[in-house]
RNA sequence: UGGGGUGUCGCCAAGCUGGUAAGGCAAUGGACUCUGACUCCAUCAUCCGAGGGUUCGAAUCCUUCCGCCCCAGCCA
């Protein structure tokens, strides 16, 4: 038995085409004529299993779904039933452009698009851009950009609400001509002061009853620059003794002179969101205007202004948050996490922003599987387990992931009965057929060879001296699998001074190659492995949760203090050689360890390598158990 | 304290026109296994925040109470 490959015969992992591994990489995805969504889309094929497939079929005599139409999605039924709208179903995402997009915002996404989806509807992406001094550009690109990872693409162009600044001020000049808005010259204290309490209804401001020329000829001034910022505000009339506080006059325009990243310095007033954010609706006409929770006290204003208008309106509904264990989600937060070092930046892998789970090698069809299992409803603070995105990332990645073999913590395995100089190249396939095979979407080879020698990599894990009964993995006189390869036993330890396992001496039967003894017999374990002389030794980073199961509450600002340390290990693997020439974004499983994706920082032939998940370890909870 | 919401298994979440508690995750037991992975099978709320009431019958109706979330930015 002679060497059976040369080593220039290993399969080079240049093969890692999958459109759908590589969709954070390129942006070609939307390029290619291909429509709204990418290739292989989650949406036109779920994953087996998914509950997306369980949603009602177009077929209607099909029998009930065995997902239960969420609140919003049994409205938006109704609605088309009485023609509500004219059977029309008219979403719209709209961040504001202040920072980067988080897996929170990911279930808005899915919610608005995937509504639009679903009813042949349309969804708008816009801009929510009403305050100058917290937006920019560059949020804007990486907002569109994540919304396009995910897997959608808006209707039209994209909006922003500083599209709509002149007819806005038409409408709050038709808003003071029906004597339903004043200029208020209070101070921001005053207004304040004057607003009342819980219990206290507000006081009316001086101002209040100015006259409709007054009020038109004052608003006119303070758009063409005649006062100082600050010093007064276009106010809705309503009611100063309202039990909900959005309703004691608020305010609809500012004074603000700073440059607005699209209608730069045109303007020095600027519509608050209460103003702009309803009628930007009523100009798109949108039909289903979703948010969540927080804005439930201002659904009033939003239906008064539109009344009082005349205008077009929407039905605002209301959503519960999404919040996750282990995870913080306040834009505060994550800035204090950049700001301070603690990540490397806003796609951190660790981070649960889109550009950190996408790095990390979270693939959107898991987070889109993550919104639709965690549902919708209108329970606040409920928060779902970390385990739950974990379970779905694995279901995602287990189809399309090829498997390969990386040893994390090597301990060198010597195998006194191998001849010395020889190497063995046996052919492995990426995707074993039991598991299914390769996916439709993999381009590449479906094999590669790994070589194999008298001295080897396994797990330290693998190895015990001692080992319990229920141990399947190597030990002294124990026989496992290494896979594809031979069985062998252990026959000795070597240790140093420290009294470390150095080495472990084994001995192969020949005639198990390929990994089965022609006599029948079993073994309980099957072991990864990599030759020692071949193996590739690569940067593989690490990652466990940044905070404990419920981040700590942080209003006192210490909740750095609360951070895991260990929350990112670098470590040095050795991969088999095949892996060495992984490209940014290919994502494969190392078997028995986990699914990781090669990062954005590796070079030609020097992959790094982000763990996404582990795998489940059902030993590792068993050992758990006999300690 | 005023107003607006909300409370169903460890977690998410159906149920909401009263008829005797879906599903998923997690967990547990087992089968299978050249990944202790995947897959498969089984178990997992006599009870629906609590107390009263209506009813032959209530998680679903009435009532009282309790918990939690949001609102007093010229933020969104």
């Amino acid at each position: 038995m002679e060497t059976l490959h040369t080593g220039d015969s290993a399969s080079p992992v240049s093969g890692f085409v999958d459109p759908a591994l590589h969709l954070p990489y390129r942006d070609s995805a939307n390029e290619e004529g291909v429509g709204p969504f990418p290739p292989n889309d989650f949406w036109r094929n779920p994953l087996p299993g998914s509950v997306m497939t369980q949603q009602p079929a177009s077929a209607p005599e099909a029998s009930p779904p065995a997902i239960s139409k969420d609140f919003i999605r049994a409205m938006v039924d109704e609605d088309m039933a009485t023609g509500k709208y004219g059977g029309r179903v008219h979403t719209r995402f709209p961040p504001e452009p202040n920072g980067y997009l988080h897996i929170g915002h990911a279930k808005s996404i899915c919610l608005n698009f995937g509504l639009a989806r679903e009813y042949g509807g349309k969804c708008n992406l816009r801009f929510d851009d009403t305050n100058p001094t917290k937006e920019e550009t560059e949020y804007v690109e990486a907002i569109k950009n994540d919304v396009r990872w995910l897997g959608f693409e808006w209707d039209g162009p994209e909006r922003y609400a500083s599209d709509y600044f002149g007819r806005l001020y038409d409408y709050a000049e038709a808003l003071i001509q029906k004597g339903k808005a004043y200029v208020d010259d209070q101070t921001a204290d005053e207004i304040r002061d004057n607003r009342g309490t819980l219990t206290e209804p507000g006081r009316a401001s001086p101002y209040r009853d100015r006259s409709v020329e007054e009020n038109l000829d004052l608003f006119r001034r303070m758009r063409a620059g005649e006062f100082p910022d600050g010093s007064r505000v276009l106010r809705a009339k309503v009611d100063m003794a309202s039990p909900n506080f959005v309703m004691r006059d608020p305010v609809l325009y500012r004074i603000r002179r700073a440059h607005h990243h699209r209608t730069e310095d045109a303007w020095c007033i600027y519509p608050m969101y209460d103003f702009a954010h309803c009628l930007s609706d009523s100009i798109e006409g949108i039909t289903h205007s979703l948010c969540t929770l927080e804005f439930e006290n201002n659904r009033e204003i939003y239906d008064w202004l539109l009344i009082q208008l005349g205008a077009y309106r929407p039905q605002q509904t209301e959503f519960a948050r999404l919040n996750i264990t282990h995870m913080v989600l306040s834009k505060r937060k994550l800035i204090q996490l950049v700001r301070d070092g603690h990540v490397r930046g806003w796609d951190d892998p660790r981070m649960p922003t889109l550009s950190g789970l996408r790095r990390r090698g979270y693939p959107a069809a898991a987070i889109r599987e993550l919104c639709a299992r965690v549902g919708m409803s209108r329970a606040a603070g409920t928060v779902a387990e970390y385990s739950l995105l974990d379970f779905c990332a694995r279901e995602a990645l287990n189809y399309t992931s090829p498997r390969v073999m990386a040893v994390l913590d090597p301990v060198k395995v010597v195998i006194e009965n191998y001849p010395e100089g020889r190497t063995e190249w046996f052919e492995m396939p990426y995707f074993p057929e039991e598991g299914g095979g390769a996916p439709e979407s993999w381009s590449g080879p479906k094999t590669r060879k790994v070589p194999f020698s008298r001295e080897l990599y396994i797990e330290r894990d693998d190895f015990r001296i001692d080992a319990p009964k229920k141990f399947f993995r190597l030990s002294p006189g124990r026989e496992v699998r290494l896979r594809y390869a031979y069985f062998i036993i252990c026959t000795g330890v070597v240790k140093n001074d420290a009294g470390e396992i150095t080495e472990i001496r084994c001995a192969y039967d020949p005639e198990t190659r390929g990994g089965d003894a022609p006599d029948g017999r079993k073994v309980k374990g099957t072991l990864h492995w990599v030759s020692a002389a071949e193996a590739v030794p690569v940067e593989t980073r690490l990652y466990e949760h940044m905070f404990a199961a419920v981040a700590a509450d942080t209003e006192g600002g210490d909740f750095a203090a609360g951070l895991n340390p260990d929350s990112l290990r670098i470590v040095t693997a050795r991969v088999e050689p095949a892996l060495a020439g992984a490209k940014a974004g290919d994502a494969v499983q190392f078997e028995r360890l986990g699914y990781f994706m090669a990062d954005e920082d590796s070079k030609p032939g020097e992959p790094v390598f982000n763990r996404t998940a582990t795998l489940k370890d059902t030993w590792a909870k068993v050992e758990r158990k006999e300690d």
